[in-house]
Formats: structure tokens, sequence, C-alpha cells
RNA sequence: GGAGGGUUGGCCGAGUGGUUGAAGGCACCGGUCUUGAAAACCGGCAGGGCCGCAAGGCUCUCGUGAGUUCGAAUCUCACACCCUCCGCCA
């Protein structure tokens, strides 16, 4: 959420910010609300305050043993008019908290103009792809090669977008999450947390907007709970409603999760392996922050992010998000893009935002700052990694000329020492 | 599934329908004392909203929502959550 503050102090500004990212704020809505808001809330503070003067005098005279009728017929006469207004009052707080529910962030002042993914920047590559002396297959046919991806099981189980790993494709998947998590908490400093794969509606309308983005999330029938799209929904609503000390930011946590998502509106969009799915594992970062080092948490969050990459030697770009592509929380965000031969293009595999106060907002998660007041703090988040694209990533950046793959040095003590997994006789890759 | 207990400020905890946003303690901050620290003592210290340049003022909030009342942390109802015991299951 926006600080309101910001918007009655210099709306024209901020209506400015918003349209950077496409985004049309109803000026006139708002400055009607806040106008309605204005005069009823001080009409309803004064009746209110008229009430608790004539309670206290009542309380007085009584405890005197003296008449208190005048006063109490005068308190009566006001109740009407009180509760009208108050309920008034409620309605407009209300609406006016469901306008600016859906108002995005403000993309920072130093994120790119753009309208979509092909105006983002590229801040920083790493890593050179790998020339093939064969023509490298995509991810399903090595998986399929290794008779370790099968995807028809999958759908047996559960449809589409799903996916099934056998042998050394599964324990692959496993290694990569141990080794995340390992580099995450032992070189970086993260707190490692285990966390519930659901949240209520309240927590994951603290991190993004469930107005605008719940057809994105499996509920549970007949409750408000939601399967998470990322640990970021459960781990930044550990400051939910608190005030956190000054001196124990920044928190960092890392946490490893399966994460569900409908991709309604993705349909026909990667549609083959497993690139898009409803299920996939993630370490997700998260650093609650100093408002001041909040610049620098995201920088580091990133690098941190990038690290696992470079030790699985995976090529892959630093790209800095325009306007036009930045999420709705996020007032600026980094995606790293790992090279995939299979798709001879650069895929995103994780994504790093500041989301600066504007959850901590929404979820009333602050800290007392150095004058002694509180204020929202800091959150920033990002993939580290996405573990079913590191998967395909490592698969096709790895694949031999054989149908085998040959496995990262950094992986192959999580792998029990193999090196190589080796391609399954008979099983050929699909057409 | 059955029975009972609970939900109060950063934390613990008291609370009679009436000047209670709320005793007391802990923590924290400032001060006195001390060579320094500790202890002791003194003082400060909830959050949200609104108005104000500020100082400050007004208002709301004792799980949530409704109700009774001139007035509710305190009474009534509904709901949520937590805990204990029994049963069942991993």
């Amino acid at each position: 959420m926006l600080d309101i503050q910001l918007l009655r102090k210099d709306l024209p500004a901020a209506i400015a910010g918003l349209k950077r990212r496409g985004f049309a704020f109803d000026e006139a809505a708002f400055l009607k609300l806040e106008g309605e808001r204005k005069s009823v809330q001080s009409r309803t503070e004064e009746l209110q305050g008229k009430k608790n003067t004539l309670s206290k005098q009542i309380g007085m005279l009584k405890g005197k043993g003296e008449d208190a009728s005048v006063a109490m017929a005068e308190s009566t006469a006001i109740t009407d008019e009180l509760k009208a207004n108050e309920t008034k009052l409620a309605e407009i707080q209300e609406k006016q908290s469901a306008f600016l529910r859906v108002v995005p962030n403000i993309p920072r002042a130093d994120v790119p103009d753009g309208k979509s993914e092909h105006d983002n920047v590229e801040v920083r590559r790493w890593g050179t792809p790998r020339k093939f002396d064969f023509k490298p297959k995509d991810h399903v046919d090595v998986g399929a090669g290794l008779g370790g991806l099968d995807f028809d099981t999958a759908s047996k189980l559960a449809g589409a977008r799903f996916s099934v790993l056998k042998g050394g494709v599964a324990r692959l998947h496993r290694a990569l999450a141990q080794f995340m998590l390992d580099v995450q908490t032992r070189e970086h400093g993260y707190t490692e947390v285990y966390v519930p794969y659901m949240v209520t509606g309240e927590c994951a309308d603290g991190v993004s907007s469930l107005a605008k983005f719940k057809e994105d999330l499996f509920k549970i029938e007949g409750r408000d709970l939601y399967l998470i799209p990322t640990s970021e929904y459960p781990v930044t609503n550990f400051v939910r409603d608190t005030i956190v000390d000054a001196k124990d930011l920044p928190m960092k946590f890392a946490c490893h999760s399966p994460c569900f998502r409908s991709e309604a509106g993705s349909y026909g969009k990667d549609t083959r392996g497993m690139i898009r799915q409803h299920q996939f594992d993630k370490v997700e970062l998260v650093q609650i922050a100093h408002p001041d080092k909040s610049t620098e948490a995201h920088e580091e969050l990133t690098r941190n992010a990038e690290a696992i990459l470079q030790k699985l030697e995976l090529p892959y770009r630093t790209m800095l998000l325009c306007t036009g592509d930045i999420g709705f929380s996020s007032a600026r965000t980094y995606d790293l893009e790992v090279w995939l031969p299979g798709q001879d293009a650069y895929r995103e595999i994780s994504s790093c935002s500041n989301f600066e106060g504007f959850q901590a907002r929404r979820m009333q998660a602050r800290f007392k700052n150095e004058k002694g007041k509180t204020e929202p703090v800091h959150t920033i988040n990002g993939s580290g990694l996405a573990i079913g694209r590191t998967l395909v990533a490592v698969l096709e950046n790895g694949q031999n000329a054989d149908g085998s793959v040959t496995i990262p040095a950094a992986l192959v003590p999580y792998m029990d020492g193999v090196t190589v997994i080796p391609a399954k006789a008979g099983i050929q890759p699909s057409k």
C-alpha cells in the first residue's frame, strides 16, 4: 500500500510515478473520498468527544449522589446522529482502503521506463554459453533420455503442468535444494526456516493484492486459506502486526518450499516441459531491512542469488526490470535469467525485488526508529533460486552427446559423488 | 469427535459498569550515585487515525463482530484463534 500521506502531500508526483508503470490513478475518485472522509470524520469525532465529556460528568454526579438526568438526556439526544456518522465513516474508510489496496507500488526513480519485458535493461552478464558440437536438446528430451522426467504419469495424476521426476533426476532436484539452502545459510548469513504451505487471505493481501490476484492462487475450499505461490507469502508475514527492534534488522531468512500457481491467463505459454508448472520448489530469500539499508540489502540479496548460478557454472544475465514489467508490490526488481541451450535463450530463474515500505504498510510491520517513532520496515525478497528451472538449466547445459548429463562440481557432494547421470539405454527422446 | 480453560500494552500480569488507555513487574531509554560497571534510587516509555509548521490537541483500540447502557476491558450473543484432558490417527 502506498503511504497515504504521500498522496495527500504530493498527489501529482504519485500519479506521475504510477503512470510510468501504466497505472491510471483515479484522482477524482480519490479526492472525492478524501473530502467526504474529512468532513464525516471530524463531525464523528466531535460527537464522540461530546459524548465522552457527558459520560464523565454523569459519572462524577452519580459518584456524589447528585441528579444526572439533564446530562443523560443530552447524551441520549446525540446518539442517533453519532451512530449515523460512525456508520458512514466506516463505509468511507472501507471504500478508501479497498481503493488504495489495489494501487500498485511506485517504481523508484532509477527504474527504466518501458512497456514490457523487451524494455528491461541488462546490467551484467556472467559466463559464456557453451558451444556444443552437437545440437543441444531441451530438458524434456534430455530428461526423457535419462529416464528421469515423466510428464505422462504426472498428467495422469494431476493433469497438465505437473511433473514426475525419477532416479538421478529426482536426486538432482533434491541435491539442488540442499545445496542452495546450504550456500545461503552458511555463506550468506540467512536463517533457514520451515513454514506452512498455506496462508490466510490476510497474509496473502499483505504481500500482494488478493483482490487483484486471487485467480492466480489455489484456494482451499470452504476455508480462508491459500496454497502459497512462493514462500515469500508466509516468511514476509513473520513480521506482520509487529514492531521489531531496530537492532534486530536486517532479518534474513532462507526458505525451501513448494510453490503453487494456478497460471491462469498463461494458457498455451511454456506448455512443454517444466518451465511453467502448477507446482515447483524454490529456495526463497527474504530480508526485513531498515529503510536506510534496503537498497544495499536488495543488491546483496541479488548477489546472493547470483552466487548459486555461478557455483553451478550456469551462464546468466541480470536484468533491471522496466516500469512496465515490474510486479505489483515492487519498487525495483532485478530478474536473473539463466542460459538455456535447448531454447537458445535466457530465461527467468529468479526475481529479486525491493518492496520498500509497500508490503510493510499492508502488514503493519514496523520498527522503532532513532526518534522513537514507529516506521514501516522495508521488505526485500528474491528466489535463490527456483529449483525446477535450475534443474532444467543443469540438464540442458550439462548434457553430453551420448545423452548423459554432467553434474556441476559444486553439486557432486550432494549427489553422493556422482559426476554424470548416465543415459538410460533404450529410451528415445520425444519428437 | 467429546469436555473444559483462555485471549489485556514490546513481554508477563492485575482489573470493581463510571475522570481506566488501563495497577504491578520485566525489558528498554534518560538521570543520580560510582574510577568504570553492577546494584539501588528518580524519571520516561502502547498502537492506529485525524488536525497542526511545531509544541500539542482530538479520537479510536483490552481476540473479532454485533448488542444492552447516558456510559463497557468489565454484562449478553455470535465467530475466530490458542491451551489442557479424553478419543481417533500419523
